[in-house]
DNA sequence: TCTGGGGTCCTAGGACCC
DNA sequence: TCTGGGGTCCTAGGACCC
């Protein structure tokens, strides 16, 4: 099993702990026990080795479909448009799924229709039914309305918990009756997005492939403490780390942005104490993408909803308004000094943490940094890094 | 003791413009 | 007595995804 960030929650399961009923989101320490008692094996969260697997995967995709949208880190969609007249795309499928699994030592799913939404319950089935060997193709309109009479409503892409209950009490109970619904009976109760859905299920695009990520609109830095912050100066430091890797980021992304805001809270499921959650923004004259200014402005932000008393439980950065190039129309009457060498300065910065020779950081992120979170069953970095290299004995 | 992190889209309502 | 028509932008809240 692998567990979320800070070894909180579960968020991936081998089928033999699906068996023991554990499920997705269960809070690790309420099952100590019964991991115990099970000996089931549980890995903290390693995304530089999922990155790295996931790239490596993305990059056989690539190479066998000429248009490939890469939906997540676990997630693919490919253009198969013109490969059903070399060959039968079941053949390809399971050709994608050999070499995949040749090259990266990955098993995936892969699901096979004309739309999005039903590739993704095609690959729903590949995933659940074994006997499908890991492929099924749903291009027949006979093959699908077989496959979605058998699937809950909620396994829908789409469909959450709340749509699903609404949807429940209307009597829409499995994927068939939704994609048999009335597309105004859709409108009236519900909104255009569900609408797509609906169309997609009947075969009819709505969706489509993107292969290049749009932009970001926003740039989001938490994280939950391994231990409680009370203190303003740990309190201060995380928030500063958070905007320094926002920061980052954002010129990763190659943007300014105007807006930025602070966030901190109290752990929501604490019994004995008063819950105590506060954000603050701030909007710059000048869109930045200089750490110095993020760094600036979120601590400001942090000071306006700062008390004293709490024992906090996360905290983080936000990014927001962005523009492509650091200027902006001015007030009249306004005064503003730009920044000299911003650029090169965070180029430079960029540089040196990027070369895998060294790091340099800003005095307010701290050193000892006790309020990181806990990775206390961290896998190694097998892919990443020369000294964790895995070692066979021959 | 202990409950993740990072995103998107849509809608409604209010403020404001000419 | 009577008070239009057509827009945009912003924000908050609700839903969803992995």
């Amino acid at each position: 099993m692998v567990l979320s960030n800070n070894d909180a929650c579960v968020i991936a399961r081998s089928a033999e702990a699906k068996k023991l009923g554990i499920k997705m989101g269960d809070p690790f320490f309420k099952m100590r026990a019964l991991f115990e008692q099970h000996k089931i094996v549980t890995f903290s969260s390693n995304y530089a080795l999922y990155a790295d697997m996931s790239t490596r995967v993305m990059t056989v995709l690539e190479e066998m479909s000429p248009a490939v949208e890469i939906y997540s880190i676990d997630e693919a969609f490919m253009n198969l448009q013109g490969v059903s007249n070399c060959k039968d795309l079941e053949e390809f499928g399971r050709e994608v799924r050999a070499k995949v699994l040749q090259w990266t030592g990955l098993t995936v799913g892969v699901g096979i229709a004309p739309t999005k939404t039903l590739a993704k319950l095609a690959n729903y089935s590949a995933k659940k039914w074994t006997k499908t060997g890991g492929v099924v193709d749903l291009s027949l309109a006979g093959r699908q309305r077989k496959l979605m009479a058998l699937v809950e409503v909620g396994e829908v892409w789409g469909v959450g918990r709340r749509i699903s209950k609404k949807l429940n009490d209307m009597g829409i109970k499995t994927a068939l009756q939704l994609a048999d619904t009335p597309t105004p009976l859709i409108r009236k109760h519900f909104n255009i997005v569900l609408e797509r859905t609906v169309r997609e299920l009947r075969g009819e695009p709505c969706l489509e492939l993107e292969e290049f990520a749009p932009t970001k609109q926003q740039i989001v830095c938490s994280r939950s403490f391994g231990d409680r912050v009370s203190e303003y100066d740990l309190m201060r430091e995380a928030i500063c780390s958070h905007a320094v890797r926002a920061a980052e980021k954002l010129r990763g992304e190659h943007q300014y942005c105007r807006h930025i805001s602070a966030f901190i809270k109290t752990s929501p499921f604490a019994v004995n104490e008063v819950y105590y959650g506060k954000t603050a923004g701030t909007k710059l004259q000048i869109p930045t993408q200089d750490t110095r200014d993020i760094v600036a402005a979120a601590t400001k932000c942090l000071d306006a909803i700062w008390q004293d008393g709490h024992s906090f439980q996360k905290c983080g950065v936000m990014l927001g308004d962005f523009y492509s190039q650091g200027v902006a129309q001015l007030g009249l009457f306004d005064e503003y000094q730009p920044r000299s060498n911003s650029e090169q300065l965070m180029a430079v910065l960029d540089g040196i943490n990027h070369s895998g020779k060294g790091r340099v950081w800003f005095a307010g992120q701290g050193v000892q940094k006790s309020w990181e979170m806990k990775r206390q069953m961290l896998s190694p970095a097998y892919t990443t890094r020369f000294s964790e290299l895995m070692r066979v004995k021959l």
